[in-house]
DNA sequence: CGCGCCCTGCAACAGCGCGTTACAAACCCC
DNA sequence: GGGGTTTGTAACGCGCTGTTGCAGGGCGCG
């Protein structure tokens, strides 16, 4: 790690913000520090942060809330400070999407360990921030454009998708060979949860699989794996 | 069905192997335990094993040492145990390529939460992890195509299998030449414990013989073995 | 050698996971 | 706000899969 990492510190008491400052000051992090939610974005948007570290109570909007919100627009490290009780495993059960979390009290030594697992396993580049990653995936002859979210069949002529075949597509063409469960396909694809007979999966791999499959009665391009989800088979070629 | 994880739990004290089986089991994971590093391997190969629970220190080969090991040859999810102390930093800091870590003394619960967390996380395949792993198994001019999960038989035509044929099939041949149990079928190729009077792998494997066995009244690839199991016999290639 | 127990093979059946179609709700672009 | 398009939901039918029961056969034991 050359650049020092710059660490956001969002957390309402202010003796525990001046003591996580110093301390990770201390060693190598550069520090901000918010108290609050509106606090924090004018801090995101002034500076280039590496990792948030969040307070789950907050005054005004909470942790959880604000770890959505922060999470709907960028790809950025988060790690939730959370008061210890009966409820911590329920709540990382849950939803809460942060990459780690800490129960407090806790070991300022123990914080700056997860922080540096956190940056070391690495912005999985998601989405947004690829700059030149591949702009056109290639499978079985089609060609998927992602600058222009169009797809051309083998013999060149485009086919035309709605938005939700193409994230579907995407979603799959992103992740060949591996069997995908419908709430995967669901959160790459549509970005939200599984109702209790959520079935929507199913119809729109049915309507896709119309489009690209030589044979949809005989699919082999998205292939079912029953009680698994759903697998994409052809190697692609990120161009 | 849901697949409930498969947890192995590494540790030589035989009060947590204890304690910690006992509450995974009540929260819905499927428990196996190892003392130490020989026998975790051989708990590996026989089970297939969703994350692994590793005490850093062991007698004999510690598990910093055993969790690269794993590392060199599959991707799997890992959470290190270690003593809380000064180094516990340091350590993570270090190298350990696990995917969590706990210090103890802990709160089973707490345990579980950062079980869940990883296995949500999902095995992101970690960069270096796709170029390597057989993508054909041959045997006896039959090819199983892990990709596709499509079986050919020796004359080239394709063979239909359903989900479970295929993988009850792969669950055989990643494993060849070796007895396997009814119970370890059922965890290898539907990731289940068996119910009292399970003859569902019977009936499967009668079906898959239908398929692949020259004579399917005297089978040849997969023979039975009388109150052990069953076995796969031909030499497997990996391409 | 014959009897009986237990193990296994397999047909028949039932439950349910999934593909598909039809339709309604939501969305979208003037 | 209205037409067309897209997306989710409900419903139906098919085929996969676990269960059950029975028949056949191995193996121990007398």
């Amino acid at each position: 790690m050359e650049r020092s990492p710059h660490i956001l510190i969002v957390d309402d008491d202010r003796e525990i913000r001046a003591l996580l400052s110093q301390f990770l000051g201390r060693h190598g992090c550069r520090v901000s520090v918010a108290k609050d939610g509106p606090e924090m974005f004018r801090t995101l948007e002034a500076a280039r942060i590496d990792l948030i570290v969040l307070d789950l109570m907050l005054p005004g909007e909470d942790g959880l809330s604000l770890c959505r919100k922060i999470r709907a627009d960028q790809r950025l490290p988060i790690i939730m400070l959370t008061a210890m009780g009966e409820e911590t495993d329920r709540i990382i059960g849950l939803e809460m999407g942060a990459d780690d979390y800490l129960a407090k009290p806790f070991n300022p030594r123990e914080l700056l360990a997860r922080i540096k697992a956190v940056l070391r396993r690495g912005h999985q580049p998601a989405e947004a921030e690829r700059p030149e990653g591949a702009r056109v995936l290639e499978f079985d002859g089609w060609r998927l454009d992602l600058a222009r979210r169009s797809l051309h069949s083998p013999d060149g002529v485009q086919v035309q998708l709605s938005a939700g075949e193409y994230d579907l597509l995407l979603a799959f063409a992103e992740r060949p060979q591996r069997v995908l469960t419908r709430d995967q396909l669901l959160d790459l694809a549509r970005g939200r949860a599984a109702t209790p007979f959520d079935r929507s999966i199913d119809v729109q791999v049915s309507r896709l699989r119309r489009k690209i499959e030589p044979d949809p009665k005989e699919p082999t391009v998205i292939k079912t794996v029953r009680s698994g989800g759903y697998i994409f088979t052809p190697d692609v070629a990120r161009l």
